[in-house]
DNA sequence: AGCGGTTTTGTAATATTATATCAATATTGG
DNA sequence: CCAATATTGATATAATATTACAAAACCGCT
């Protein structure tokens, strides 16, 4: 168990006017630092992805980014994009979203970790927990099993606390 | 928070050599009382599917399935596979592994729940959990985030003891 | 700047996973 | 048996992802 262990740093949702600009650039800077940490080449194919994965926090399928890429890109195709997404989730710069074949941006790239995810069924956002507590229960059952961990997925659907106030 | 808990059901991984037949038949006759219970169909066709979905414990795609099928009927079409698969997983019966886009069968499909599962890596086997713990933290966690959990999808990449003890 | 190895990108083709549609058949309840 | 409903058959197509190989860009070195 000798595995760093998240803070217990909390992306809860996304107020609906909180100064989004700020997400996307914080997000380009980190991914900077990442890559330049790395020696991984951050280049503009890969940059461009990364910002349009930041377009909003709904998770982005990736033919609706290659579509909005070649607005910009005749040539792309879909290896330009799995391969702009290939590197993004290497280095931790996104998150894939296993129950909806889908990416977001991870809000915290400079730790790494494996993302725990609340998603709302009603509008579509997602939020990032990096929660100790759901951690350490999959890795405590699991050592119980004699089981190793090297990776975890967790996805949980259901109703935001904004949607669960309007009018169902 | 007024949801049925699992009693903590481990299935943990199978041994090598136990015996599998009785997984199968034990699955069959659950799907049977399940089926009988909610005045659903279980057809020729699903349970024939059903029976493929458990011929092992590592989990098994939906063309896999399908090309085992047609060696016995050979006019299936990915509609009758898919048909089969949403009827059992409606059901209960099996659970679909969002990572591997895959299905295994459940051991414990009369009462509802949110499978957990641990994946081993090196042999494909997929054991499933019937963890409080994990279900309690996740929900804890996604309560006090105001969060209203409909479900979850717990799925943990790793190697399991028997794997862990042989050469790497 | 020139060179050679490496990484990234371009391009075409194809593989894999899943769904839509409508007709035919089987099952159920009355 | 009849009519309504559920299931299956059959064809087509959508959505997601990968393979393979060539061209271009980049990097470290001289
Ligand atoms: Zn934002
Ligand atoms: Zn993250
Ligand atoms: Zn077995
Ligand atoms: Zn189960």
């Amino acid at each position: 168990m000798a595995q760093a262990r998240n803070t217990n740093v909390i992306s809860a949702f996304p107020t609906r006017r909180h100064n989004h600009g700020r997400c996307v650039s914080t997000a380009i800077e980190s991914a900077e630092r990442v890559s330049e940490a790395r020696g991984a080449r951050f280049t503009a194919i890969r940059r461009r992805v990364l910002e349009l994965v930041w377009a909003s926090h709904e998770p982005v399928a990736a033919y609706e980014l290659l579509d909005r890429l070649k607005l910009e890109k005749s040539n792309a195709t879909p290896p330009t994009i799995y391969r702009a997404l290939e590197f993004l989730l290497e280095n931790g710069l996104i998150h894939r979203i296993e129950s909806l074949n889908a990416y977001v941006g991870c809000g915290n790239p400079e730790n790494e970790h494996n993302g725990q995810f609340l998603i709302c069924t009603r509008c579509g956002v997602v939020a990032e927990l990096g929660c100790d507590s759901i951690d350490g229960a999959v890795r405590e059952r699991a050592g119980e099993l004699g089981f190793t961990v090297e990776s975890h997925t967790v996805e949980i659907q259901g109703i935001c606390e904004s949607c669960g106030k309007t009018t169902r």
